[in-house]
DNA sequence: TTAATTTATATCGTTCACGATGCAAAATTA
DNA sequence: TAATTTTGCATCGTGAACGATATAAATTAA
């Protein structure tokens, strides 16, 4: 019987892989015209919530590695949209803050949930019953977040 | 407040990009010592169910596109699980099929769906409330599988 | 104070993921 | 049959993710 569970349709990880993707993917016609990527979107997110933050607060609110943010953030410096300066009390830390352009980019980002959430609605029905995840993705996260290989 | 949905709590597709990742991670313990990775063992599990098969119908069933799904099949082909024949009918084809490597490890993978339900429990709580997201996860994933940017 | 350890970030190598493009074999149309 | 289009797969370039390792600054211990 251990086989069955082999199967690719009983696999809730497969779903959440590709979810994930796909998800993705619909953010792509209103980041692309901004140059992000949904990575570096969220990196945003997180700037524009709070700037002015050293890459290790960045790397943990995202849940990520400090090597993935670190290259992550000289991108979206190279693109201008982001500086990097050197803490002024610890001078290990790199300072992340949003230029002039960053700042700017909110406005343009603003609509952008709310487009997803009309697309999503559009084609994959209710979003009522995929905001009702967010309980149970957050309790998984929470759970897994400290299993060895994830930390 | 379109400001307010700017936030990262609020968004569901972070959740999910970051439940897969976290997920995909509490694999590693049980991919490694088969030296698999999890797109890895998801190719896996698509030739397990049915063996030869083209390159086409892999990516499709994992709906990933041919050009990422190429180089796995090439790196899984130097590993020696698999190798990839030219197709008989249509010589376009690559008819991907287990080696007798590939098929024996099978056996050693028969208990890591338990194994991970297991660790899942252990650190998230419930599986039962995980598992009831499949049915919106499918819808999600059958929704937007076939919007502008993705296909 | 000096030495050992920890911390913050960066670099490197490998593997996805995917858009763009290329190419040859098949299918379609003229 | 010849020309055109489509299809199946591969290659290339870029950007994540992440393990392993490196380095310098801060912290702690000796």
């Amino acid at each position: 019987m251990a086989y069955e569970q082999l199967k690719l349709e009983n696999q809730v990880c497969f779903r959440l892989y590709t979810a994930a993707r796909l998800t993705m993917g619909a953010y792509h016609p209103y980041l692309d015209p901004l140059g992000l990527t949904y990575p570096q979107y969220l990196v945003m997110l997180v700037l524009w919530e709070q700037d002015k933050q050293p890459v290790n607060d960045i790397a943990h609110k995202l849940l990520l590695e400090t090597n993935t943010v670190t290259p992550l953030l000289q991108r979206m410096e190279k693109a201008g949209w982001i500086k990097r300066t050197k803490g002024k009390e610890d001078s290990r830390q790199r300072i992340v803050s949003l230029t002039e352009k960053g700042v700017e980019m909110r406005e343009q980002a603003k609509h952008i949930p709310e487009c997803l959430s009309a697309d999503i609605i559009k084609n994959a029905g209710s979003a009522e019953e995929i905001m009702q995840m967010i309980p149970t993705l957050d309790k998984l996260i929470e759970g897994l977040k400290h299993t060895t290989h994830n930390k």
